[in-house]
RNA sequence: CGGGGAGUAGCUCAGCCCGGUAGAGCGCCACGUUUGGGACGUGGAAGUCGGAGGUUCAAGUCCUCUCUCCCCGACCA
């Protein structure tokens, strides 16, 4: 009998198509090892797409350990409705105007035209901070923090998978807080989970800092962002927080009572990362095979493969050897599967994990037994190596840690390695085209817009280096601009973006 | 939303210019031989040609509209 865990990435029908290399066609391969891996499918609907069970896994993975780092931080969760009402919406000027070109709109329900529109959330600001209008009254009410993981819809011009789509699942935490200091303050805090998420499940080496003003969410007072590099150096901004200062407070009429007796405002955060880091786990970790998962969220982390012997008696040897390996593994915690499908010939079968990103793959032949080892393949290195049963719980553990560390390591060493500190306009366009530009600016609008046009590249953010526990921004390095010339105080990162 | 490319079997595609019986490779199913890096043989199943309308005796092929996907850009996070 199967259980779940045997069941997962063994489809009986599989995609073994082609790879194109990266260097080919990065935004092909890119499509090609989503396939690979089976992460979605198409869905009938334009910039809507389904997740397949190995794509959800990975959603799932990512939940369980941003989850369990939010409510480290007191927070909890909640859910608020799907449906806006469309006048929510409009009372925040700059939130409508950042919202408005990408909303759904229902019109009718139960067969009738609805009195008022109700929108699809882009976001639940204006939903969470008109409920928050009820539930805040006294300063001993906050600070309030709530996350709601839930799905989000915005009417996207240039679908990507998991890039840029039209529902995308996500997690949007809003808090509320007595003074603009607070706000600030967690803004940071929770800035800070997310960078060590990065790092620490995922892996893929983000650049943390602050969005120049014409960057911003819309409504915010500062947005702080995380840029990690993909393999083709360009940015993927990838977790988002806002100190949103008393924005909606104003907008929805929220006040709180203070030990003064006075009637003070709230202030506001939201932050928000979504299925969108799926793309950056693959962009930052994948290779020419196909898809690269760290062990921390891959569906499966060690694939057993048998290898059948010359007679049926050792080929049932075999199949005992496989079926216990997986046992010790699985009650050491590790989620296994045995690939044990008849007719198909271990090469096939190697290859078949390798495409979907398995981090280690087990190989237990007669050979092997009698030599009481497996055959360990790394998916990070490709090194092949035997290691011995007696203990082979605490090496597979071991592996998977030094696989997860290198992954870590090597998208750090590539960002760095691609991060150019120029001071002109021809530095600018030539670095931005593999990497990111490391640059004085001015910040004025006109000057980022020309520089969009002129060379693809944005301003990413003002980055921020880490001290302990916190971020702060780096020094700051007086000069002229490096793209106009004008006085500029700081620098910037600047790079193509997705 | 502007520009370009594409939708034919599960996948990759040929057939369209020049209308006349729906094709190939891979995959899938059955049986057998295989099995340490994508196995082979034999037999078999499988497509209202993205959708709607039109022209025609006849449309995968010609015309019109439409939907979807991909790429470059604009917008956005």
């Amino acid at each position: 009998m199967l259980d779940s865990a045997d069941q997962i990435g063994q489809e009986r029908t599989t995609n073994d198509g082609p790879i194109i290399p990266r260097a080919t066609d990065f935004a092909q391969w890119y499509q090609d090892i989503i396939a690979a891996a089976e992460l979605v499918d198409q869905a009938p609907v334009r910039g809507c797409y389904i997740l397949r069970p190995n794509g959800y896994f990975i959603w799932e993975s990512i939940q369980r350990d941003l989850d369990a780092r939010f409510k480290q931080h007191g927070v909890q969760n909640a859910y608020f409705p799907l449906l806006i009402p469309m006048s929510f919406i409009m009372k925040e000027a700059e939130h409508v105007e950042g919202f408005a070109p990408e909303l759904a709109v229902v019109t009718h329900g139960g067969g009738e035209a609805l009195e008022e529109p109700l929108v699809v959330r882009p976001t639940s600001e204006t939903v969470i901070w008109s409920t928050f209008r009820k539930w805040i009254r006294s300063h001993r009410d906050l600070p309030l923090l709530l996350n709601q993981w839930c799905n989000v819809m915005r009417w996207e011009k240039r679908p990507r998978a998991f890039l840029r789509t039209a529902e995308f699942l996500w997690q949007e935490g809003h808090t509320a807080h007595a003074t603009a200091e607070e706000a600030r303050q967690y803004a940071l805090e929770n800035h800070v989970i997310y960078y060590d998420f990065l790092e620490e499940c995922l892996g893929i080496g983000p650049i943390a800092g602050e969005k120049p003003p014409h960057e911003r969410f819309p409504g915010a007072v500062a947005t702080f962002t995380l840029e990690p590099m993909m393999q083709d150096g360009r940015a993927l901004q990838t977790g988002t927080s806002h100190d949103l200062g008393d924005t909606f407070g104003r907008a929805f009429d929220v006040t709180y009572q203070g030990e003064d007796g006075q009637s003070h405002p709230v202030f506001a955060t939201s932050w928000g990362m979504s299925t969108r880091t799926i793309g950056g786990v693959l962009m930052v970790h994948g290779d020419d095979r196909g898809a690269v998962f760290p062990p921390t969220v891959a569906p499966v982390q060690v694939a057993i493969v048998p290898v059948p012997g010359r007679d049926d008696a050792s080929t049932r040897a075999v199949e005992t050897a496989a079926t216990d390996l997986k046992q010790t593994l699985t009650k050491a915690g590790l989620r296994v599967t045995v690939d044990s499908r008849p007719g198909m010939r271990p090469g096939a079968k190697f290859f078949h994990w390798e495409r979907r990103g398995t981090p280690l793959r087990l190989e237990i032949g007669p050979r092997d037994i009698e030599a009481g080892q497996v055959m360990a393949a790394r998916r990070d290195t490709g090194e092949k190596m035997a290691v011995p049963l007696s203990g082979i719980a605490t090496a597979v553990q071991s592996t998977l840690d030094a696989i997860q560390m290198n992954l870590r390591m090597q998208a750090h060493a590539r960002r760095e390695a691609r991060t150019y500190t120029v001071d002109t306009r021809a530095g600018i366009a030539e670095t931005v085209l593999k990497g990111y530009a490391f640059t004085r600016w001015c910040e004025s609008r006109e000057c980022a817009a020309d520089m969009q046009a002129q060379s693809r590249g944005t301003i990413r953010c003002f980055p921020f280096e880490k001290h302990g526990n916190e971020f702060r921004p780096i020094p700051n390095d007086p000069g002229p601009c490096g793209w106009c010339g004008n006085h500029a105080t700081r620098r910037v990162l600047v790079g193509r973006s997705y």
